[in-house]
DNA sequence: TCTATATATCGGATAAATCCGATTTACACT
DNA sequence: AGTGTAAATCGGATTTATCCGATATATAGA
């Protein structure tokens, strides 16, 4: 749990919007074609505006500050909350801050 | 209160460091001239190792961002944590993230 | 008013982040 | 093998952040 990353992850308000839209996936992505406890596919995300390449690093960020979990299923990559990485967080920057 | 201002105000090491000093001045300003209830003076940071306009704008960073609040008294200015803005900010970064 | 000290701001160099289009890699399906 | 789709990576342009020394501003006191 790397506080300084994700912290850096965080300050980023597209990458913020990302992990909001996480939270409920079922609000903010129905029109997946495949069933949203696989996750959300990474290129729903490119609603925030951003081209691919862009959202990818977008996502890359979150995933190594520990923020997301992925998983490839076929050609696809799906996207969850690491909801146990940040409620660590929540909890040590309520420490530490 | 501004959530992206303050996530990027804290997305550097030096300004959670300056928080942090900030959180316990007995600890960390015992040597200062000056009472430390009117807060820690600006000069004091310069041990992190940065020079008088770096640490200058550091602390710049962390006013404006509503984390610290500042006092000047004759020549000096003194730091304090602002510890409102900082517990509604942790209180809805709990929420929103 | 002159000098000394503390802090802020300016100018500019370097480093890091952001973004895109193009390419590569990974996988599925003929 | 060959094609198609999804995602990651590359190369490079632009922007933003970081940092310093030098200068400007603010205050204190002789």
């Amino acid at each position: 749990m790397d506080k300084d990353k994700i912290l850096k992850a965080l300050a980023h308000p597209v990458r913020l919007e990302i992990l909001n839209w996480l939270k409920e996936p079922e609000a903010h992505f129905s029109g997946q074609e495949h069933p949203l406890d696989m996750g959300v596919c990474a290129s729903q995300f490119e609603r925030c505006g951003l081209s691919q390449s862009t959202v990818s690093a977008h996502l890359s960020t979150l995933t190594q500050a520990g923020l997301l979990s992925t998983r490839r299923i076929g050609q696809w990559v799906f996207y969850k909350r690491n909801e146990d990485t940040i409620a660590a967080f929540l909890k040590q920057l309520s420490q530490d801050l």
